[in-house]
RNA sequence: GCCCCCAUCGUCUAGCGGUAAGGACACCACUCUUUCAAGGUGGUGACAGGGGUUCGACUCCCCUUGGGGGCACCA
């Protein structure tokens, strides 16, 4: 790889063992810059504390990435394995007159004048160095802190690029006074927004959901969190928002159309934008994502027949927003356990007209078990049942209705002959019997 | 307290001196349909306030207000 024009990106999350939206967000930045560039994407664990550097820290790190499909180059680095080069660095800052001990500590002298950059997304953005005091860079126990082993890290790495959440925005002064001091080049530095809670605050545990592990468990798919956060605090600039392809997304992405301002997590979207990748991957690729929340919910996906549990998901794929929302009702039509029982819509249906619906769903067992296996099909059983209700002199949903209830304890389904036929013959007539008797 | 950043529908946002202020989610209505959802159509809904600059400000400048972030021998 060329040496010139060669953008280098970092990020470097701190080993909390947890990866917060907000940093899997700049992570996404960094990426898509860096393969839009076609640059590389470095990762980097800060563990200047190095009781907490470890590989099972950086676990969730790594998996959260690559869950979300970004991959990074070279191997990950820690912070802590600088430590000599650290060290000799602030030494040399010493000798030069750029620190001086204080108490054992080595601090970092603090140019007067004004220091300014800037920012990639921010556009200029200036300090007064004098507003600024002189800080630490080696404690008095010769370990260094974290605004200097970053820039020693940056400048030996050659870091060109520094894509990070608006909070370091008044670390910025400080780091770009040591690369000045150290004699070298400053790199880009470009400071994305915050994302907050509903509440307008920095998005943080209390707000429920905030690692990326969490989305995961609630049946987000990773291309749709990826496109979702994307999409939280840049724009393509046209009216696209839905990028099902990665490189499309890669192609129109630019620092310059990041926003200014923080913004707020909105889970409603982010389920709508699920349900629209939801409805574009084949069924095939949902199944290995359903199975476990069925699992979850207490079913064992092997106890059916593959194809009959492919029918199950396949036919609530576009009505869904979460892969959890498949499994709750596929597992409905595979189990008769799994019949809704507490469905208020369903309950208040019933109350309305109880003998109007027994009879209705009476009539239909009666014409439904004259059928047999090889007529359990999607376009008989539409006919059977409007006949029916039509010789019952009562609107199809009449009947309808009071199958849908019976079959599936709710008042929401695809349409009836084709629940009927995902459930099966017997199945499906062993439900309408049992409420029949149930009301009566 | 000091420093920095930010400010368009409820939310995500387009706008870069002259627009009926556009789109998406959500919401409402209608439509489709046997129901629900999805889909389609339409609708409600925003430039924080005050001063300038200008023939003309959402757009530029200043102030106020509001919000956020930062001020460690944390990262």
């Amino acid at each position: 790889m060329s040496s010139e024009n060669h953008v280098r990106v970092r990020f470097a999350p701190s080993p909390t063992g947890y990866l917060h939206v907000g940093g899997a967000r700049t992570a996404l930045f960094n990426w898509l810059y860096a393969r839009k560039m076609q640059g590389q994407f470095l990762l980097r664990i800060e563990d200047t504390d190095r009781e907490r550097s470890s590989e099972e820290h950086t676990q969730v790190i790594r998996d959260g990435l690559a869950w979300l499909g970004l991959d990074w180059d070279e191997d990950i680095v820690f912070q802590g394995a600088g430590l000599e080069r650290h060290q000799d660095s602030a030494d040399k800052l010493l000798v030069d007159g750029h620190a001086y001990e204080d108490d054992g500590a080595v601090r970092f002298r603090m140019p007067r004048e004004e220091i300014a950059w800037d920012d990639a997304v921010g556009g200029p953005i200036s300090f007064q160095g004098s507003d600024i005091q002189d800080w630490v860079i080696l404690r008095s126990d010769r370990t260094p802190t974290y605004n200097f082993t970053v820039v020693a890290d940056d400048a030996d790495m050659r870091i060109s690029h520094v894509i990070r959440g608006a909070d370091h925005i008044s670390n910025t002064p400080k780091q770009i006074a040591v690369f000045q001091a150290l004699g070298q080049t400053p790199p880009v530095f470009a400071h994305v927004p915050m994302i907050h809670g509903q509440d307008g605050r920095k998005l943080s545990k209390r707000h429920g959901a905030t690692a990326v592990g969490d989305y995961r468990k609630l049946g987000i798919l990773p291309e749709a969190l990826r496109n979702f956060l994307a999409l939280l605090g840049w724009n393509p600039k046209d009216e696209r928002e839905l990028f099902f392809e990665i490189d499309d997304l890669i192609q129109a992405f630019s620092l310059n159309d990041v926003q200014r301002k923080a913004a707020i997590f909105d889970l409603t979207k982010l389920e709508w934008m699920n349900g629209q990748y939801l409805s574009q991957t084949p069924v095939g690729d949902l199944l290995p994502l359903v199975e476990p929340e069925m699992q979850r919910l207490g079913f064992d996906p092997g106890s059916v027949p593959p194809d009959k549990l492919a029918k199950a998901v396949d036919i609530n794929r576009e009505r869904a927003r979460t892969t959890q929302d498949i499994a709750e009702r596929a597992v409905i039509r595979l189990d008769p356990r799994f019949i809704k029982q507490d469905d208020e819509k369903a309950q208040k249906l019933i109350a309305k007209d109880p003998d109007a619906s027994s009879s209705a769903l009476q009539a239909a067992l009666d014409r439904l078990s004259g059928l047999d296996d090889s007529d359990w099909k999607p376009d008989r059983l539409e006919s059977e049942l409007r006949v029916l209700a039509e010789t019952l002199g009562v609107g199809p949903g009449k009947v309808f209705q009071p199958i849908r209830i019976a079959v599936t304890g709710t008042t929401v389904s695809e349409g009836i002959h084709l629940l009927l036929d995902v459930v099966g013959r017997e199945e499906s007539l062993d439900r309408i019997k049992e409420a029949v008797e149930k009301r009566r």
